[in-house]
DNA sequence: TTTAATTAATTTGCTTGACAAATATTATAT
DNA sequence: ATATAATATTTGTCAAGCAAATTAATTAAA
């Protein structure tokens, strides 16, 4: 007689039920808003306890794949997950990287030059009044000398997120979003070591006017000037770090 | 007398606990390989029963930043999330955002020639022989007539992951494999449906080319080439659905 | 004395059973 | 007919304990 082994199962048991249902969802069977079953009936199915079916669960919500409500007309759904969720998710975790040290400086000012340059381009043909409107908007906080350093640069931020957003292509969107992201906590340095704002404020300004008249070249230009900017003062504050451990 | 209002509370109990480890992890208070306190006691710190402890730690688990063994030496651990893991969980929700159609087709294909170029550009000057030695693989079995198609997209995946592991900046690595993931289903619609190996493969020896050759410009090129190639097959493809439905 | 096997201790993994809280439905009273 | 109250359903939480894994300590044997 043969014998068909089943795979030898070493995964938390919690685990597997969390890759069971995550397949289902992937793979298409359950769609976005469909009801999963209640926990006691998924305790059932898969023969364990309540509680092992919600660590299981609680894995998913993790990654906002489900949500859950109480009450009769409640129970647990498959979510549509919004790129804003998925966004800040992979904010975090790019940021963890970053704070191991997973991603140099040097590496990280040239994958946002290169995709900052990207999307400057598209910007500069496609980008609508409410972009341009923002950036306004964020140059003329920056100008503020009653902001705080914290403010400017959680404005910088803006402001390039709205480069990103001109581009009109969700997907360039999705990858500059998290190289700016993980560039902040660096960028802040800068602005708290050399407290340089208004070269970075007029550069914005020769940014917005590229934009603003669609030239794409001079945009260009500009976001490179830009980088090149703070390449240097990285740079600088590299120097400045080494001769004081040296000293 | 005067009170201090803690803010209400709605969330439940294991995600406020998820958040507050989540947030010493960021802050960098607890450090990679550095040991959370047993279930038990931090049961006993949050005043909250173990098994809202357990879905706090699964949660965090689901996004790989803790790990768990069991045994006296065992415990929970801070994890040092690798590449291939925060890729791994990125890779999944963006698939599944492409499922649910929050990118469109024309959007991806936009972003990844875009990024692409970016990528051969370094790889044309960085590329060691590691990387051609991949690529040099992945064309032998792409040339293979007993090749499944499944295995023909898989290889093809490999490949363009070979040009941006060349560029040598993981930042711009995180960036394309996303992409490259994102597209595989749609590479693979068009593989199963218009068959056709020799051009993509004849496409692929003019890049490997231009990068044994440190061409910049003509790698630049096949790689618009191929890109523009796919995007031919894809309206095609628009055409003959279009075609069916309206028939 | 050294080495191997056994035992004990610790920590996560899992189960059972129960109650609390939220929320829609249904029944009741005005 | 409408407002209110009771009820049922489902997730959220708790309690106590056993199972499994793994290391450290202990004991027995060579």
């Amino acid at each position: 007689m043969t014998v068909r082994y089943e795979p030898l199962v070493t995964e938390s048991l919690a685990k597997q039920v969390a890759e069971k249902i995550r397949g289902s969802i992937t793979d298409g069977r359950l769609k976005a808003d469909d009801q999963l079953p209640t926990e006691e009936e998924l305790a059932q199915q898969f023969q364990v306890s309540r509680p092992t079916i919600r660590e299981a669960l609680k894995r998913l919500a993790a990654q906002s794949l489900i949500r859950s409500r109480r009450g009769p007309s409640g129970g647990t759904f498959v979510n549509r997950p919004s790129q804003e969720e998925v966004r800040s998710n992979l904010t975090t975790a790019t940021a963890l990287l970053v704070s191991l040290g997973e991603f140099s400086i040097p590496e990280i000012l040239e994958a946002r030059q290169d995709l900052e340059l990207v999307c400057i381009r598209h910007a500069a043909q496609r980008r609508e009044e409410p972009e341009l409107a923002v950036m306004r908007e964020e140059i003329e906080i920056q100008e503020r000398s009653t902001v705080s350093d914290t403010d400017f640069c959680a404005s910088d931020v803006r402001f390039h997120r709205a480069i990103a957003d001109a581009s009109h292509n969700p997907v360039l969107q999705f990858a500059m979003f998290t190289v700016i992201e993980a560039l902040q906590p660096i960028e802040n340095m800068v602005v708290f070591h050399v407290r340089q704002r208004d070269m970075i404020v007029k550069q914005h300004k020769k940014i917005l006017a590229a934009l603003s008249e669609r030239k794409a070249g001079a945009a260009a230009q500009a976001v490179t000037e830009q980088m090149e900017y703070l390449r240097a003062r990285f740079d600088e504050a590299h120097e400045l770090r080494r001769a004081r451990i040296s000293a």
